[in-house]
DNA sequence: CTTGAGGTTGACGTTTACGTAAAGTATAAC
DNA sequence: GTTATACTTTACGTAAACGTCAACCTCAAG
């Protein structure tokens, strides 16, 4: 296919803004499995998919253990069935979560704007008052 | 008004699901004002609209750091303009940053879904596969 | 009066998610 | 050959957000 490049550390550092600890850590935390040339770690094409999932994830709040397990779904071949069905429930559940995390922030949402709309009330006729001083 | 109860710490713990430790903590940030009855705390009105800002802002992944500063927004009143005007556009900004989270959520949401759709194919097919052993 | 329920203030501990040196390796460039 | 660049491992440090004692108060009930 297109784009099986491999990217260095650094690469992957400037592409996704992170800093190298921070690819380690997720090495560590077995969220990324880089190949290896000698020491060095390549990151191939699945690690940057799953890495754009992972700062995904961390945006909305979710803990790195709970994307680990988020991210099984994303590459569901290579597992038994009972385990894919398994996977394919917590993703669901997970769903779920997003989708009520959306609903909540679109209230959150309307809620702000009403609050900014009085606030630019406000705003409005205090600076009347003071112009008026 | 209606609803000036005054709530104990601990029936502010079963009203929000959350510690003592945690409605402490939160004072001690500044985060809340409870009014006290000798060293007792009584959680106010106020107080009880604060926690639901905070616990919902938590959900949507914010520090409490950044939690505090808007929660300036929502009892405006007692400022000056100037300083009205400066919530004023931390709180714009925070909305840019809400509706982009929602936007991302939705995509997440989307992308969820094609791979559970994925995912379902999968688990059909090893079924049948299953199934003919 | 003491007992229990509910609260208080320290103060140290814990987990998560990295930051930050310290010291070594490997390779390309001068 | 050494110098710079990019990377490595090991390991201690840190900020955020609480958890978890310990030791104390206090007030109504038995």
């Amino acid at each position: 296919m297109t784009d099986d490049e491999l990217y260095s550390i650094g690469r992957m550092c400037e592409v996704f803004d992170v800093t190298p600890r921070t690819l380690r850590f997720y090495e560590s935390k077995e969220l990324l499995n880089p190949i290896r040339d000698g020491q060095k770690r390549l990151f191939t094409r699945r690690d940057r998919a799953r890495l754009k999932l992972i700062l995904r994830g961390k945006r909305f709040g979710f803990s790195l253990e709970e994307i680990r397990q988020l991210l099984n779904l994303y590459d569901i071949g290579d597992q038994q069935v009972t385990q894919i069905s398994r996977t394919y429930e917590a993703a669901l559940k997970h769903r779920e979560e997003m989708i009520a995390k959306r609903d909540e922030l679109t209230e959150a949402i309307e809620d702000l704007d009403a609050h900014l709309k009085w606030a630019e009330g406000v705003l409005a006729s205090k600076g009347i008052e003071n112009a008026a001083e």
